[in-house]
DNA sequence: AACGAATTAGACCACCAGTCTAGACCGGTG
DNA sequence: CACCGGTCTAGACTGGTGGTCTAATTCGTT
């Protein structure tokens, strides 16, 4: 992740690197961005860019974690989500996913590559670089989770790891849905509202049927 | 996909060619699968893979799709999700898709290959190839969410392309999730279980509050 | 000034997907 | 039989890839 190496080098020079390696990744995704390009357009040697980072793994997940940061940043950090009753839990959840996809929508560099991260997750080498970056999101939906449960907005009958990843899955589909769809910044908000009413429908605790 | 030429070819000679590309592809995902290695598996030259397929993708495609029909062909066709009620629905539904999972377990090879179909298909240089194995997956899957609104187990107040996509996504975190379990053939009706409620639950139309 | 560590340059390696040409094979025809 | 044209095969070759390695240079410290 980065030697430290790297985080000596003077600031316009780091720029350069991220810079160079960020269009490229959000231009090719991971398989498909050549680090030789990366290389010629932030004017550096091979030599260097293996010096700083291990290789191309490394680099994709140091600047997917850098922008994932300011994402964040950006945005600023998920409310209490232990405030309140099931009602003010959902609409919380709402408004926070709303804003993180607003965020996404105003840089697409940035939602490029979180975009192409799902799937090169998936490659079992990557996994380990993965968690690194995951441990930075999980933990957070972990947490929301949990407090959801308490406040009584989500079920219980199912395993926690099963509903994260479901929940992943479908806020992944969602993020897919969206970009098909013709940009229109007026309508988001409604789709939001969609999406977490599925979610509140799949992941309330089931009402009695009578 | 695959040129007419290879169906000419004596079938223990199309046979060894597509068990090398499921085992590499299988394997390796469609990426890091090496058609060399392919071509040495099988027993020919690269002068003979590029007459009989277009090249990489075709080879996969022509594969999955030879996997995929066989999978199909192994369950059996989709009930008819017309007749009965939203409970019945549901319930057909459940069936239908543990079948599935259980065909899917019994084969692992087939299994990994539609695992990496999906991270494969968001490559955007797949998706002409890819339209032609969608065009046997998603119409049923669109019938039979016809079906369920027919029936009035499924809300008709979203974008049907945005249930799909939902639904698949849930699909495939299962999936997902299910690979990362203790393999157990007992508990997966339970889970199976658990996963169509959290399904029903988002697309089921929406009870009145008050 | 001199030494050793930090840094850079870029040649080099094995491998990749895909192209191309030379020839082997084979059925039909004169 | 000889020849011919299409079908098929072999594998050298191309331009690219990520990654390694060594020699040279720069730089901080004594």
């Amino acid at each position: 992740m980065a030697r430290p190496r790297f985080l000596k080098l003077p600031p316009h020079q780091q720029q350069a690197i991220l810079q160079a390696a960020l269009e490229e990744f959000a231009a090719h995704g991971f398989h498909d961005a050549s680090l030789n390009r990366v290389i010629e357009a932030a004017g550096i040697s091979k030599g260097s860019m293996y010096y700083y980072f291990d290789g191309k793994e490394d680099l994709y997940a140091y600047v997917a974690q850098t922008e994932f940061a300011g994402l964040f940043e950006q945005v600023g950090p998920p409310p209490d989500f232990d405030a309140g009753d099931a009602e003010t839990f959902w609409s919380a959840l709402e408004d926070y996913y709303r804003q993180l996809l607003q965020a996404l929508a105003a840089s697409p560099q940035l939602a490029a590559m979180l975009r192409g991260w799902s799937a090169a997750a998936k490659n079992p080498a990557f996994q380990e670089v993965q968690g690194e970056l995951e441990q930075a999101s999980v933990p957070w939906i972990e947490q929301a989770l949990a407090a959801g449960q308490r406040v009584g907005a989500i079920r219980d009958d199912l395993p926690a790891s099963l509903l994260i990843t479901v929940a992943l899955g479908m806020g992944e589909a969602m993020d897919l849905w969206l970009m098909s769809q013709p940009v229109d910044p007026e309508s988001l908000p409604a789709h939001v509202h969609g999406l977490i009413d599925m979610m509140r429908g799949a992941f309330a605790p089931r009402r009695p049927v009578h």
